[in-house]
DNA sequence: GCCAACTGCAAGTAAGCGCTTAAATCTGCA
DNA sequence: TGCAGATTTAAGCGCTTACTTGCAGTTGGC
């Protein structure tokens, strides 16, 4: 149990790793429940015994892959630009792009997640507060230094303002992956959202409800 | 199969219904295939076999529950009102509210659709087609009229522009619900979309960068 | 009072699930 | 060569699933 094997242990961490890479597969494509300890180790390529000396169980399993996929999405490190400069909207496009790239690349894993949280709170929990919670933490620290520099009006929960944001890619992500919206493509979506939300933010000279376009 | 007898065919609708609502109730609660049908019939008080005798199979129920959905929701006329008038941001905020707490009542329901969308495609078009889509389509009807009346600027995509309003009630809502959300309240969120989306079609007659709040 | 339709009840089917056990095989290290 | 640990193989256990069958009971219309 103590000594060191180097070639051996890295070969038992491999299958280690192509059973969380499958499970995570597997549970984006059939859900947690759907998703078979036996199909999951024939997508490995590693016999079913194995998955369960590694894990003890599913839950065993599930636990692994979550840590797993906090830990990849906290190393992104979407919105901690150093990048974050100058005119409020080329950033916010910049964030957004990015940010609707990664989601629309993990839809399958969100999806399932989204239909789990009420089922697993623990683990949808855990994947909020450790992977998106730092996220929107960054996002929001920009969106103030921007606000200091005259970029934002005032009166704006900048908090709400970001999850607003995110929430309008988020949304708009899950409607345009179901494939029923023809009239627009994701990047025109994307743009849209970063226009309103831009304008919806600037300080203004004047409004005047009285003026035309 | 032609004859009326009146008082017993009602109480077979009546089973009938009893079954969809205990379907539709456990679909949201346990998932489209988690919800087994022992467990649908025992929430209907009614005999699993009976189940089978009325729906042939479960695909089938979930055929007649999907039709069940569509059709409520087409009726609840979101958006179609005829009080849209005057200004535009307590009208968004009417709509705002309406549609927010009627994702909020079906949230269960709503997270089940979202999570099997890509494993039940037709039934999820479906649902988008029939019921989301006509409720868009009047918010629309009702955006260009505000924008003939000088209330919205130009150059914004009003379609594109409803899915992100919808849209960021939308992924609100979801995010809201997890019970990771403890910064603001619902309303409080409703309130800053409404605002941020009011301000970000609003024309203006002068935009300055240079301004200062 | 009889028929027909609907329902309930008891029992059972075949298949799939998570998970276990025990023995055989492989692999690298001493 | 021999040992130890990781993996495979094969078999199976106990349970649950969707779904079926046959029979008895109820009910309303003729």
């Amino acid at each position: 149990m103590q000594e060191s094997p180097t070639q051996k242990k890295s070969e038992q961490t491999a299958t280690r790793e192509k059973l969380l890479d499958a499970a995570i597969k597997t549970f984006a494509r059939d859900g947690l429940y759907r998703a078979t300890t036996r199909v999951i180790a024939a997508e490995a390529g590693v016999n079913e015994v194995t998955l369960f000396r590694h894990f003890q169980n599913k839950e065993g399993l599930i636990n692994a892959v979550m840590s797993r996929v906090v830990e990849f999405h906290a190393n992104e490190g979407l919105a901690d630009d150093a990048l974050w400069k100058g005119e409020l909207k080329p950033n916010l496009l910049r964030f957004a792009k990015a940010l609707y790239a990664s989601m629309e690349r993990d839809e399958a894993f969100i999806r399932t997640m989204v239909g789990e949280a009420k089922r697993h709170p623990d683990h949808s929990q855990k994947v909020i507060m450790d992977a998106v919670k730092p996220t929107r933490a960054r996002f929001v620290a920009n969106l103030e230094a921007a606000r200091k520099a005259g970029h934002i009006r005032k009166g704006v929960d900048l908090i709400v303002a970001a999850d607003a944001f995110t929430g309008m890619l988020f949304g708009g992500m899950l409607k345009n992956t179901t494939g029923c919206v023809d009239e627009y493509t994701a990047t025109q979506y994307v743009a849209t959202c970063v226009d309103l939300f831009a304008a919806g933010l600037a300080p203004v000279a004047r409004r005047s409800s009285l003026t035309l376009d």
